[in-house]
DNA sequence: AACTGATTGTCTATGCTCTAACGATCTTTC
DNA sequence: GAAAGATCGTTAGAGCATAGACAATCAGTT
C-alpha cells in the first residue's frame, strides 16, 4: 500500500525518482539545474555538519561562532556591520552570535570608534587561542575532504563554484545579485 | 587605528587576506582545501537565500518546507523517519516542520500502519496544489543559477559534487560517512 | 540651528536546526 | 509468557537564521 523507500537510497536514486515523477506532473522541467543545486545544497549541508561536529561542537562552540572568530582573527578588529558583509550573513544574526561569544569570554564589545553608533569587536587573548587552535583541526578537516579529489579537479571545481557566485542567477533578477 | 574592510570586499578579496594573514600565524596551511569548502557553502548558502526569498516566501513558506513536501509529493505518501533519510535531516527537524506544515492546511499526520509506532505523511489537495506550483518556479530558479555556465560545465560541476558526496572526508574518519 | 534621511546595533517574533531524553510500540531473547 | 533491546515520533532546551521595528547617531539640506 504504501510505498516503501528502498532503505539505503542514495541521493543519486532520489534524484532520479523525482525527475522521472515530476517530468510526468508537469513540462519542461530542468533536470540538470534540478541536479546542480540539489547536489550543491546537500554537499555543503554535509561539510557543515561534519566539520561542526568533528571540530568545532567538539571544542564548545558552533560553526557560525568560528566564522565570526576567523574574520576577526583576520583583520584584528571589526565593527559588527563588516562581519556581516564578510559572513554573509544579516546585522540581526551576528548581534546574536556575539551573545553567545561574548558571554563565553571569546571576544568583547567596545564603543571606542569617533562614530559613536559603532562597535569595535576584538579578540580576547582566550579567544585568540581557541581560534587558532580550532582553524589548525578546521582547515585539516577541510582538506581531509578534498582527498576525494585530483589536485586539478580540486581546482576545477573551485573555478566552477566562483564562476557561478560571480554571475548568479541570470534571469528575472529583480534585486540584483 | 581600526583595519578598514574596503567596502565592496570580495569573497575572493577576503579568501586572499585570510590565507595570507593564517599562513603567517600557523604553518601548513591548506590553501586550496580552504577555498573549495568556502566557496562551496558560500554557493550553497546564496542559492537558498536567493530561491527562499524569491520562490518560497513570497509563497509563504520555507525552503526546509518545500523540501519536505517535495519529497512527499514524490513518494505519494511517506513517514517521517524515511523524509529524515532523504532530506538530510534529523527526525527531530521534520517533526517541527511538520507541525507548521499541519497548521497551514497543507500536510495531514495519519496513524493508519499496521506498527502503531508509524506516521503517514500525506499531502492535501492544498498542498499538493502549492507544492507543484512552487516547483515549477523553483526550477525555473535554478536554471536561471545555471546559465552562468556552459552545458558542459554544468555536468562537470554536478559530476565533481557528486564525487565528494559519494568519498566524504577520507582520513581520520571515525564515524563513518 | 532645525529638518530630513540614512546608517548602526539591538530587540522581538517566528522558524529551522541540532542533541538528548521521553513514552509508546515492536522485536528479540530468554 | 516476561524481560531486554531497538526503533518511532515527539518534546525540551539551546543556538542560529531571518525580517521588521526601534532609539541613537551621523550627514546633508535648508
Amino acid at each position: 500500500m504504501t510505498k516503501v523507500v528502498p532503505d539505503p537510497m542514495s541521493g543519486e536514486e532520489f534524484e532520479k525518482l523525482a525527475i522521472e515523477r515530476v517530468s510526468e506532473l508537469t513540462p519542461n522541467v530542468h533536470a540538470e539545474a534540478m541536479s546542480l543545486v540539489y547536489n550543491v545544497v546537500r554537499l555543503a549541508n554535509r561539510m557543515v555538519a561534519d566539520i561542526e561536529s568533528q571540530v568545532h561542537s567538539a571544542a564548545g562552540w558552533s560553526w557560525a561562532g568560528f566564522r565570526i572568530m576567523f574574520v576577526t582573527l583576520v583583520f584584528g578588529e571589526l565593527e559588527p556591520r563588516q562581519i556581516s558583509i564578510l559572513s554573509d550573513v544579516s546585522r540581526a544574526s551576528v548581534s546574536s552570535v556575539l551573545n553567545t561569544l561574548e558571554r563565553d569570554g571569546l571576544v568583547v564589545r567596545l564603543r571606542e570608534s569617533e562614530d559613536r553608533r559603532l562597535v569595535t569587536v576584538r579578540l580576547t587573548e582566550q579567544g585568540e587561542q581557541s581560534v587558532m587552535k580550532a582553524f589548525v583541526a578546521h582547515n585539516q578537516r577541510e582538506r581531509d575532504w578534498t582527498l576525494a579529489l585530483t589536485q586539478k579537479e580540486c581546482t576545477q571545481l573551485t573555478t566552477l563554484i566562483r564562476k557561478m557566485l560571480q554571475s548568479g542567477p541570470q534571469a528575472n533578477d529583480q534585486n540584483g545579485q
